[in-house]
DNA sequence: CCCGCACTCT
DNA sequence: CATGAGAGTGCGGGT
């Protein structure tokens, strides 16, 4: 029978080689460093794999100096500290051992290195064969005949093991393990300070050792020393030698450490490695350790009770006019394209009752409606649900008005942190309660093609969804403190939740299209771009698919010979960029311009938009994104609205297809002149840039003026185009490369103007620095109204993730606080709009102009709720500018 | 079904 | 050492 095994772990050392093994600092979307434990995870558990041991333990040191500090004050006297993205990583490492039932081995006094000495010395003395893992060398002194030692070494992420065993060491180094200590006696070793003779190396140490065996023999046969020099340094530091060994000499016999049954390797608790496997959004290995199928610790005792009929419906509907407050969750069902229908509801009027009614079986819907109509439009009853905005358009689709928002806990955790990809009420319960509650996401099952939720068994469907209300109710009250905790509750209750209502109202309206000049501009696209398809498989001499990138690389650098300017990962590149460089060398070139453009409309534009009118309303019903943006701009989808061309005159012209509803209507554009460099001059404070928007200056005048050091009249429209240039770029933190691309000129150049910019603009300099240390220390940047975004890329050591993180920190307070005005005018003009009872509806934000349908008596009264909305929204050190624009059509609004 | 590319906007 | 922030859509092509 094969001996039994004990892997014995240096903790310490592997946690720091796998720190520095894998370049980019892995960390949970909330900021916690994982890399170390993740890289050390991989290592252990492939030799878990490899070796099977029965036992097993990981030696950790402790902060406590040793008695090596006690012997020699010097010891490890240069040693720095771990880094703070390190040390934060050791006792969730602990944690996670813990849980994998992993005995760790500690002691005060002594390092993990003595641990490991100690530990295996007992289980060799108990017929056991040991297999030491460690990063450092130094325990080559305890490998023996049934001790073996593995050395991994990570780089990039991949991990290589380089594997010593007795007779290795022998081969190897032509002495026995033991006698490195009295190697490194010699030698020393700088990263512990452990002084050894000075001028004696590794080398020289090696070969003294294998001729005399030990230090006293060595001492003994001085004389026999050839080299003069070397005979002298020797006696010289003699005791510094023999002291070195002390320090070096791995204590093998500490006093309790020897109870190796306890180090007996037993099942992981499944439970608590798959909550620390979550917490650290480790994936992969919840799959590897086979934890998918975990039921978590804490889970909700409900019981959910199904209405079965109206009089059932009556008594919720009491005992929520008793509460004053009521949670909700929905689930609204897409029968259609354009068709959706509530399915089901699971609603709680206190957190230990909770109903669910389903609207697929046993209750009928215009029963509930008839009943809680009431409930649902009564302000003075608080509404507490998930993404409220998809219910309050349903609602007004059934002719109900929706009052008292209360908390909207999707909109809260994108308060605490917008950076996450899906806002799921299981991910929330999993992160704010440490509860595990199913997904109703993975029952109705993933992409766009929604499986209806009748199809479903209705008891996994309630079981699922019966206690959500519940969660909603807990995560509110815990975002609620955490966001007085982050001064965010202006930012939420103000902006944030109002604006929910906001939104659903302009998704609700929508916006009308003329369907008939779409389908007319569609097939004028189509005919040009059969005229060009023609001319350009001419000009290739074949045919091809011109939409191909691959097939279009082909034709233009292999057939055509044309030059190669940029490389994609998987081949040429033939973006818009290089073709242009291109277009003087090669007819071709420039039609295939033209045809991306075209098709690009017809596509995109005419089809897609065709496509996502609805037939009822004739309208287009864009859904607003509140949670998607991580610097708290809104978003478009299903159709995107915020991107109808506008640039270039073909594309400008569908503009022409968006109209107000009927005759009676206009529509009118305001926007905001400059929101961004004005936010950046009221934030940095810089007077320079405050006087430009103060004496209400073209800024991008005023801005080469500054640069070029001339008077605004002398300033030529190439010096102000390049100004601008530089503008934009600031607040995007360009650097002088991409300047220079941009401008086509040197990055001499480049680099002149952006240091010319920030030497006018002092303060703008100044902020851009500080914002970057802040971001640092704090661990996140915030915008004028406190939205924060985390940036744990900023201690990243890969260069980079670091800058991308520096740009975004400089970036996001702008952006950001642009974002938070516009929402703030938003739910001003919304909210007069409603109290003034008026036609005129807004309908749609493209980040800095607010697009409003306006009743042609209304114009004037709409147009200064626009002014003063949009101007007051916020009061800076600079005006706010807001230019509006009417027209029958979108593209007469310019 | 997902990724990369290309293109659209602020 | 690589190189300007934030988004969404449609297509091709590989799985």
């Amino acid at each position: 029978m094969s001996k039994q095994k004990l892997m014995a772990i240096d903790g310490n050392s592997i946690l720091n080689r796998a720190f520095y093994g894998l370049p980019e600092l892995l960390t949970t979307s909330d900021g916690i460093y994982t890399n170390g434990i993740y890289v050390f995870l991989n290592i252990m558990h492939k030799f878990i794999e490899e070796e099977n041991p029965e036992y097993i333990c990981v030696a950790f040191d402790l902060k406590a100096p040793t008695f090596r500090h006690n012997k020699y004050e010097g010891y490890k006297a240069n040693r720095k500290g771990m880094p703070e993205e390190l040390r934060v990583q050791v006792p969730l490492l602990k944690e996670v051992l813990d849980a994998m039932n992993i005995k760790r081995l500690e002691m005060e006094g002594f390092e993990a290195d003595d641990i490991l000495g100690s530990v295996s010395l007992c289980a060799e003395k108990k017929g056991l064969e040991v297999i030491l893992v460690t990063g450092d060398r130094d325990a080559f002194q305890l490998i023996g005949p049934s001790t073996r030692l593995k050395l991994p070494r990570t780089r990039g992420g991949k991990t290589e093991v380089e594997e010593y065993d007795y007779n290795k060491i022998v081969e190897v180094y032509g002495i026995k393990p033991e006698q490195f200590v009295d190697v490194k006696a010699l030698a020393g070793d700088t990263s512990d300070n452990i002084p050894g003779v000075p001028g004696i190396g590794e080398k020289t140490a090696l070969a003294l050792i294998k001729e005399y065996n030990n230090l006293e023999n060595l001492y003994n046969s001085l004389d026999s020393i050839k080299k003069k020099g070397l005979r002298e340094k020797l006696e010289t530091f003699k005791e510094q030698a023999f002291l070195s060994r002390e320090l070096a000499l791995i204590e093998r016999n500490m006093p309790s450490l020897c109870d190796i049954e306890e180090l007996k390797r037993v099942e992981i608790d499944r439970e608590k490695t798959y909550e620390i496997f979550k917490r650290l959004e480790f994936r992969s290995f919840i799959d590897k350790f086979g934890l998918n199928d975990v039921q978590i610790q804490n889970t909700v005792e409900l019981n959910v009770k199904i209405a079965k009929n109206a009089s059932e419906l009556e008594s919720l509907k009491n005992n929520i006019l008793k509460s004053r407050k009521v949670c909700i969750y929905h689930l609204i069902d897409k029968t259609g394209s354009f068709s959706q229908k509530l399915a089901a509801i699971a609603i709680s009027p206190v957190e230990d009752e909770a109903w669910y009614l389903d609207f697929t079986n046993n209750i009928d819907e215009d029963e509930f409606f008839r009943q809680f109509k009431d409930v649902l439009e009564d302000g003075n009853i608080k509404k507490y649900g998930h993404d409220l905005k998809n219910f309050i358009v349903y609602l007004n689709n059934r002719g109900i008005d929706f009052n008292g928002l209360a908390f909207d806990t999707m909109i809260g955790a994108y308060i605490i942190n917008p950076s996450k990809e899906t806002y799921t009420i299981s991910e929330l319960a999993q992160e704010y309660l440490n509860l595990s509650v199913k997904a109703v996401e993975e029952l109705a099952g993933k992409g766009k093609s929604f499986t209806l939720f009748k199809d479903m068994q209705p008891d996994v469907l309630s079981k699922t969804v019966g206690v959500y209300p519940h969660v909603i109710s807990k995560v509110s009250r815990k975002i609620d403190s955490l966001l007085k905790e982050n001064n965010q509750e202006r930012l939420y209750y103000d902006i944030e939740l109002p604006l929910v209502r906001t939104l659903a109202d302009m998704e609700y309206y929508g916006f009308k299209v003329n369907v008939d000049a779409l389908v007319e501009f569609s097939k004028e696209l189509q005919e040009k771009i059969d005229v060009v398809t023609k001319e350009i498989y001419t000009l290739a001499g074949e045919e091809f698919n011109i939409n191909s990138p691959k097939q279009l690389g082909v034709i233009l650098f292999e057939k055509l010979g044309l030059p190669i300017i940029k490389k994609t990962k998987t081949g040429y590149s033939t973006d818009a960029e290089v073709l242009e460089e291109l277009s003087d060398r090669h007819e071709i070139v420039e039609k295939i311009l033209e045809y991306r453009q075209l098709v690009k409309l017809k596509s995109t534009y005419a089809e897609g938009l065709l496509a996502v009118i609805n037939p009822y309303t004739g309208k287009i019903h864009s859904s607003f994104n509140q949670t998607v943006t991580a610097t708290g701009r809104i978003s478009s989808t299903e159709p995107n609205l915020q991107n109808i061309p506008i640039k270039l005159e073909m594309g400008r012209k569908i503009r022409k297809v968006f109209i107000p509803s009927d005759e009676n209507y206009l529509l009118l554009d305001a926007d905001y002149s400059q929101i961004e460099l004005r936010v950046l001059a009221h934030i940095t404070n810089d007077e320079n840039m405050i006087n430009a928007f103060l004496n209400n200056e073209d800024i991008h005048t005023s801005t080469a003026a500054s640069v070029f050091g001339i008077p605004k009249e002398e300033v030529t429209p190439l010096m102000r185009s390049r100004a601008k240039a530089v503008n934009f770029g600031i607040v995007y933190g360009i650097g002088d490369f991409s300047l220079a691309k941009d401008l086509k000129i040197s990055r001499k150049e480049a680099r002149a103007y952006i240091d010319g910019y920030l030497d006018r603009y002092p303060n703008v300099k100044k902020y851009m620095h500080d914002i970057v240390e802040e971001g640092k220390e704090k661990g996140f940047v915030t915008t004028m109204f406190m939205r924060r975004r985390y940036l744990p890329e900023l201690k990243s050591r890969n260069f980079n993730i670091r800058s991308f993180g520096e740009r975004v920190a400089m970036n996001t307070p702008i952006q950001g606080s642009a974002a938070d005005i516009i929402k703030i005018a938003m739910v001003k003009v919304h909210g007069e709009l409603k109290k003034r009872k008026l036609k005129s509806r807004l309908i749609l934000q493209v980040h800095d102009e607010l697009i409003v349908e306006t009743f042609k008596d209304e114009k004037e009264e709409v147009e200064k709720i626009l002014l003063e909305g949009m101007q007051n929204a916020v009061s800076l050190k600079v005006p706010l500018v807001v230019e509006i624009k009417s027209g029958s059509n979108w593209y007469e609004t310019k």
